[in-house]
DNA sequence: CCATAGATTGAGGCTTCCCTCAAGTTAGCT
DNA sequence: AGCTAACTTGAGGGAAGCCTCAATCTATGG
């Protein structure tokens, strides 16, 4: 039926816009539709966002593939993170979700991150005491940034990155005091939000 | 009266347990007073905080003065910024809080900060291409991860830490691609949350 | 044209939290 | 004791969201 596409347009609109928190009534009011009808497309917030965001999942993937047939490692690094952080952002919705959707997972796209890291630490630019885990890290930090500065200074994430990923060049390496999360450790984390 | 003191005393439990949204309902009930004289003492919620986190202003002050007597440049900047997040970490409410308190402002205290970093800067050690602005990347990155791995896996942040420190050494530097924010969008954005 | 299955509607009940204010209580002063 | 000023109380009104469900509408096949 067409109500789903308008509910799914609608929701990707506000999502964008306001982030993940919309009320549902708002996303039904601007899809010309009832509560109810929401309900029934949808019976749980998880599944619409689910839903408009399933097309994420696709896009990351496909930009870890172009970023591992770059070159240089490294560049492929730097390029992958920073293509995430484009899309967090642009998408208050996908800023809040990237947080909980993060790099560690049994997730096909997300092993790709795995061989990019694996790739620049081979070539020696990246630090060879980084693990995948590490990577919420950047994420979550970028994700705060972007949030903090959606209104007043757009584009200041980009800064951000650039910092951190000059804390994670092999020349910047010092001792880390702890060691990384564990997967588990990190996967709770992440639906800590 | 005796009310004002145990309304402090709950809220600043409360607050480091659960964060800065605890229902206010919740601390009168915690402080064995009623909701009305909860609104009586602080006419709002954002004086109940700032009477809770009042002396913090002063200890933070207190750690920048100690940073700032160490001999080494790069190690007073770097105890004053683990000291701060180790307050953070140590209080959900304060974690929220920092976020928008933090380094810029004509805040006596984070003048302070800007002494630590330009002296870390003259001995060589901290990259000159960053400024006070910058170091709210540091408090933002920081906050998020404590947040979410508060439950799962405290002290994670220190990992992160150490990793965003790396990245402001001098000889971790690579031309960044903005500049750094201004005073007022800072503070704009420190508003923001 | 009717019957029926399916979709849609939105008022309304529920929860949570905010904040106020009239009534009641306490404490200090004479 | 009596009086007043100051403090305390908590029921209650309001706002925001969530979610349900009986009533209504639509569409499709016979």
């Amino acid at each position: 039926m067409r109500n789903r596409e308008r509910l799914l347009h609608a929701a990707r609109r506000l999502f964008a816009d306001q982030g993940l928190d919309v009320p549902l009534e708002e996303i039904a009011r601007a899809a010309g539709v009832s509560i109810g009808t929401l309900y029934n497309r949808f019976p749980t917030r998880e599944a619409l966002v689910e839903a408009v965001f399933e097309d994420r999942v696709a896009a990351v993937t496909a930009l870890a593939e172009q970023s591992l047939a770059m070159n240089d490692a490294w560049e492929g690094f730097v390029t992958f993170l920073t293509s995430v952080c484009e899309l967090q952002a642009a998408d208050h919705g996908y800023n809040d979700l990237a947080a909980r959707t993060a790099p560690v997972g049994e997730d096909r796209g997300y092993g790709l991150m795995g061989e990019l890291l694996e790739r620049a630490q081979r070539s020696g630019q990246l630090r060879p005491d980084v693990s995948l885990a590490d990577m919420a890290f950047v994420v979550w930090g970028v994700a705060a940034t972007v949030r903090a500065t959606r209104g007043s200074a757009p584009g200041a994430w980009r800064r951000h990155l650039a910092l951190t990923l000059d804390g994670l060049r092999a020349v910047a390496a010092h001792p880390l005091p702890v060691p990384p999360m564990s997967i588990p450790q990190t996967r709770a984390a992440m639906r800590d939000c």
